[in-house]
RNA sequence: GGAGAGGUGGCAGAGUGGUCGAAUGCGCGUGCUUGGAAAGCACGUGUAGCCGCAAGGUUACCGGGGGUUCGAAUCCCUCCCUCUCCGCCA
C-alpha cells in the first residue's frame, strides 16, 4: 500500500507511476473517496466528542435527578445519529482502503520504461550458451528422465504437475537445496524453517489475499499452502516495531511451494518448468530504507553467485515498467539457460518494495535519531528455485554417453560426478 | 480431542458499568545530587488516524470481531491465542 499522504499531496507522481506500469486505474475516484472519507471522520468525531464530554457530566450527575434524565434522552438522539453516521463512515472507509490497496508501487528511477516482457533490459549475460552443449536434449526426452521424475504416477497419485523424483532425481534436488542453503548461510544470511501453511491474515500482508486466492491451495480450516517462503518469512515481523540496530535482517528459508497456476498451458508447463509443487530457498531482508537499492544488487549478486557456482549460463534482465509487477519498486529476474529446450528460464526475480509491503504489513524500526517509528523497506528473492535449475542442469551437462556432469561445486553434496538416468 | 483457568501499556500487575488511555511497581529517558557510580529526588516515557503552517486540538485502540447501553477494559455472543490437568501421538 502507498502512504496516503503521498496520493494526497502528489497525486502526480501516483498517476506517472500508474502510467509506467500501464495499469489501469481511476486515480481520481480515490481521492474523491479519501476526501469524503476525511469528511465523514470529522462529522463522527465531533458528535463523539459531544457524547464523552456529556459522559463526564452524567457521571458526576445525580443518578435520579430529572437533569440526568433529560440528559439521556438527549444523548439517545445523539446516539442514534452516531450509529447512522459511523455506518457510512466504515462503509466509505472500506471502500477506500481497498482503492488505496488497488493503487500501484511507485518504480523506481533506474527502471526502464516498457509495456512487455520483451521490453525488459538484458542487464547482464554470464556464460556461453550454443557450442557449450553439443548432446542438449529438453530434459522431458532425455531417455529414462521418467526414472528420475514420474510425473505420470504424480499424476495417479496427487494430480497433474506434482511428479515424483527418484533415485538420482531426487539426490540431486536435495542437493541443489542443501547447496543452496549452505552458501546463502555463508553470504551472511540466518536460515529459518517456517510453517509452510499461513493464515488469511498473512496471506493478506503480503498481498496473496485478497486477489490471488485463486493461486493458492486452502485447506478446510482457512489455512494457505505457500505460494513461496516469502509469505511467512515476511509476517515473522509483522506487526512489530525492530530496533534500529537489527536491521539489515537477512534471511534464507528452503520450503517446498505450492501454486495452483490456474490457466497455465502449453509448451512453457512442459515437464519441471512449470508444476505444482517444487522446492526453493528464498532470500529476504528487512532494511533501513537509506540503503535498500545497495542491498537489492547485493541480494542479485547472492543469487546470480548460485548459478556461477553451478557453471550455468544465465542472464539478469531489469524488468521495465509494464513488466514490473504491482508491488514493486525494482525488479531483476535471473534466467538459465536451458540448452535443450534453447529456452530461458526464470529461477529467481529479485525484488526491492521499497515500503510497499511493510505499510500493509506494519512492520516498522524504531529511528535512533527521532525515537519514533518508521516502516523498513523489505526486499526478496529465489536463492534458487530447484526445478528449474535441475532442468537446466540435466540439459546442459548431457554426456555423449547419456550421463550428466555434476557441476564441481555440487559433487560434495551430490557425492559423485554423474548422474545416471538409469 | 475432553475438562478447567486466563489474555490490560516495554515488563509485572490493579481495575467488574460513568470522572479510565487506564492506579502502583519495575524498566527506560532527561535533570538535580556525587570526585565518579549506586541510592535518592524531580520531571518525562504507547501506537495510529483526522484537523492545523505551527503551538496544539480531536478521535480510536485494554487478544480479534459483533452486540446490549445515554455511557463498556468492565455485561452478552463469537472467534483466536496462552497456561494447567487428562487422552492420543511422529
Amino acid at each position: 500500500m502507498l502512504d496516503p499522504k503521498l496520493l494526497r499531496e502528489s497525486p502526480e507522481i501516483v498517476r506517472a507511476a500508474i502510467a509506467r506500469k500501464h495499469l489501469d486505474v481511476d486515480l481520481d475516484a480515490v481521492l474523491v473517496l479519501d476526501a469524503s472519507w476525511r469528511a465523514l471522520l470529522a462529522e463522527v468525531e465531533g458528535l463523539r466528542s459531544r457524547q464523552k464530554a456529556a459522559n463526564h457530566e452524567m457521571a458526576a450527575a445525580n443518578k435520579g435527578s430529572s437533569e440526568f434524565l433529560a440528559k439521556v434522552q438527549e444523548m439517545k438522539a445523539v446516539s442514534q445519529e452516531i450509529k447512522t453516521k459511523e455506518e457510512n463512515l466504515n462503509f466509505t472507509q472500506e471502500k477506500w482502503h481497498a482503492a488505496m490497496l488497488a493503487l500501484p508501487n511507485i518504480p523506481h528511477a533506474s527502471v526502464p520504461d516498457g509495456r512487455t516482457p520483451e521490453e525488459n533490459q538484458v542487464y547482464a549475460t554470464n556464460g556461453a550458451i550454443e557450442s557449450a552443449s553439443p548432446h542438449a536434449q529438453a530434459h522431458w526426452e532425455i531417455p529414462g528422465f521418467s526414472n528420475l521424475v514420474d510425473f505420470a504416477r504424480g499424476a495417479k497419485v496427487t494430480g497433474a504437475g506434482f511428479p515424483f523424483l527418484i533415485g538420482d532425481g531426487a539426490k540431486l534436488s536435495r542437493a541443489l537445496l542443501q547447496f543452496f542453503l549452505d552458501e546463502d548461510v555463508e553470504a551472511g544470511y540466518t536460515e529459518v524453517s517456517p510453517p509452510i501453511f499461513v493464515n488469511a491474515a498473512s496471506a493478506t500482508a503480503t498481498g496473496q489475499l485478497p486477489d490471488k486466492e485463486g493461486q493458492m491451495y486452502e485447506t478446510a480450516d482457512k489455512l494457505y499452502a505457500v505460494p513461496t517462503a516469502e509469505v511467512p518469512l515476511t509476517n515473522f515481523f509483522r506487526d512489530e516495531i525492530l530496533e534500529e540496530d537489527l536491521l539489515p535482517v537477512c534471511r534464507c528459508a528452503y520450503t517446498p511451494c505450492f501454486r495452483r497456476e490456474a490457466g497455465s498451458y502449453g509448451k512453457e508447463v512442459r515437464g519441471l518448468n512449470r508444476v505444482h509443487q517444487f522446492d526453493k530457498v528464498e532470500l529476504l531482508k528487512w532494511v533501513h530504507p537509506s540503503s535498500s537499492y545497495d542491498e537489492l544488487e547485493k541480494l542479485r549478486n547472492d543469487a546470480e553467485r548460485l548459478l556461477q557456482k553451478l557453471e550455468l549460463p544465465y542472464r539478469v534482465l531489469l524488468m521495465c515498467g509494464g513488466d514490473l509487477g504491482f508491488s514493486q519498486s525494482k525488479k531483476y529476474d535471473l534466467e538459465v539457460w536451458a540448452a535443450g529446450q534453447k529456452r530461458w528460464l526464470e529461477v529467481s526475480s529479485c525484488s526491492n518494495f521499497e515500503s510497499f509491503q511493510a505499510r500493509r504489513a506494519q512492520i516498522r524500526f524504531r529511528a535512533k535519531s527521532t525515537g519514533k517509528p518508521e516502516l523498513v523497506h523489505t526486499l526478496n528473492g529465489s536463492g534458487l528455485a530447484v526445478p528449474r535449475v535441475l532442468a537446466a542442469l540435466l540439459e546442459n551437462n548431457l554426456q555423449a554417453d547419456g550421463r550428466v556432469k555434476i557441476p564441481a561445486a555440487l559433487v560434495p553434496y551430490f557425492g559423485k560426478e554423474f548422474l545416471s538416468f538409469k
